[in-house]
DNA sequence: ATATATTTTTAGATTTGTCTAAAAATAAAG
DNA sequence: CTTTATTTTTAGACAAATCTAAAAATATAT
C-alpha cells in the first residue's frame, strides 16, 4: 500500500466514511488540499482494492479491510504523537506534522514494541483513543468543560483555540494538558464555572470553559 | 530533496564518493538494485542540483553540500539504531531495514531531540560511528578481532559472519554486543586466540576471530 | 418542470522515477 | 593500433500521482 493510498484512507476515515455513510469527492479534496479530479483518480484504485466501496457520483465509504487498514494508521500516528509527546517533550501541538510522517513507516514489530515502550497507552495527548491492534476503540467522547455536568471530573485533553494568547493565559493560571478539573459551580448568569483543579478552586468564564477540551471515562 | 534523491546521496556516499574520488554508475546501480540507465538520470538531478559534481563517463562524486547532505542522513539511520536496540529491544542485526525508512523523516527538532534522549551516542549498534549535527564523523577504525595486537583492549560491535550457527556459537559462549575483549595471546601454530571476556580467559579459533568486529578507541 | 448552479467525472497533459533496447564512448586484448 | 568487450548514455515507453479544462450527472431554485 502507497503513501498516498494511505493518506486517502485515512481522509476518508476522518470525515466519517465508514460504517454506511458515504463521503463526497469534493469533501475528500478540500481534507487533502488536492483537487477533485485526483480524487476520483485515486478513489477507482482504491475501489479495485476493495478498500472503498464506490458507486459514480454517489461518494465513497470504507469497507471493512479498509477502515481495518485506516485504524491501523490512525494507531501508529497516536502512538508516535505520545512518544514524541512522553519520550523526547515535545508539546503536544507540535506532534501533528512529524507523526504524519511517522505514520508510513512499516513495521509490525516496530509498533508493537513502541506500543509497550510507552506503556500502552490508551489515549494521544490530544486526548483521541489509540485503537489496539486489532481495531478496537475506546469509545469515550471528549467535550468541551462547559459541556460538563455538575460535580463532574474531567481530564484536560486539548483546546480549541489554539492561540497564543489562550494559551498564554493557561499558562498563566496554570492549567496544564493531562490535569484533572472538577466543575463546583456552574453560574446561571454569564455561564462561567467554579473548577477545581490542582487542589485549587477557581472561577473561569464560559468563554475559557467553551475553548478547553475534557475527557470523562 | 526527494526520499529518492536521499538514497543515491547516500549511496554514493557509502561507495566512497568523496574527496575526489568518483564513484562508477554501475557500482551505484548495483548498489541500488536498479540500472545504470536509471543512475544516469537521477546523477543529472543530482548534479543540477549541485550535490554532485558530473562528468559523463567519469563517474560522480559529492560536492561538499552532498556529503553534507549524506552524513545527515547517515545520521538519521544510525540514531534510529540505537533508539531501535536501546529503547525498543531490538537485536542489532534486524534494525537495518526499519532505519533505512526512519532516515528519511524531515524534522530537524525530532533528531535533535532523539539524539539528546539516546545520550547522544558517538557509535551505533554495530560500531560504525554517528556523524554529529555539524558533520564531524569520530575516525575509529572498527577491525577484525584476529587484527588486533597483543595486550590491546577492543569493544565487540559486530560480526562479518552474521549466520545462525555463528551467532549461537557466540551466545554459547558468553560472547555478546558491546562486550571487553583483551587478547592475551596468540598461538603462532593456527592462529587461535586466548582472549579475555567478561573476567574469564576463554581460546578461541582463528575463524571465531576473523568474523569478530571489535572497536579500539 | 425547466433553467441554472454545483458536483463529479473524463480526457489529455505533466512530473518523477523507473525500465528496455539501441547507440556512443571508453577500456581491454590481441 | 585495430578489434572486441564493457560501460555509460540516449531515446522512447511506462506507471503513479497529479493537474487543467471540458463534459456529464446531480442538485437547486424559481
Amino acid at each position: 500500500m502507497t503513501h498516498s493510498e494511505e493518506d486517502y484512507i485515512k481522509a476518508i476515515y476522518h470525515l466519517g466514511g465508514t460504517e454506511n455513510k458515504r463521503v463526497s469527492t469534493n469533501a475528500i479534496a478540500e481534507q487533502m488540499e488536492t483537487k477533485a479530479s485526483s480524487v476520483t483518480d485515486m478513489i477507482r484504485k482504491l475501489s479495485e482494492k476493495e478498500y472503498v466501496s464506490y458507486k459514480k457520483y454517489q461518494g465513497v465509504s470504507l469497507t471493512d479491510n479498509g477502515e481495518k487498514k485506516a485504524l491501523s494508521i490512525v494507531r501508529k500516528h497516536r502512538l508516535w504523537e505520545v512518544f514524541l509527546v512522553d519520550k523526547l517533550d515535545f508539546s503536544w501541538d507540535e506532534v501533528h506534522e512529524i507523526a504524519e510522517q511517522l505514520e508510513h513507516i512499516k513495521s509490525e514489530k516496530l509498533i508493537d514494541s513502541l506500543d509497550k515502550h510507552l506503556g500502552c497507552p490508551k489515549f494521544d495527548p490530544h486526548g483521541d483513543p489509540i485503537p489496539s491492534k486489532s481495531g478496537e476503540l475506546t469509545k469515550t467522547t471528549k467535550k468541551l468543560l462547559n459541556e460538563v455536568e455538575l460535580n463532574q471530573t474531567g481530564i484536560c485533553v486539548g483546546v480549541k483555540d489554539s492561540s497564543a494568547p489562550f494559551l498564554k493565559f493557561l499558562d498563566k493560571h496554570g492549567i496544564a494538558l493531562g490535569d484533572k478539573i472538577t466543575v463546583l459551580d456552574k453560574e446561571d448568569f454569564d455561564g462561567s464555572l467554579q473548577i477545581n483543579i490542582n487542589d485549587k478552586s477557581i472561577l473561569i468564564s464560559h468563554q475559557i470553559a467553551s475553548n478547553l477540551y475534557v475527557r470523562c471515562d
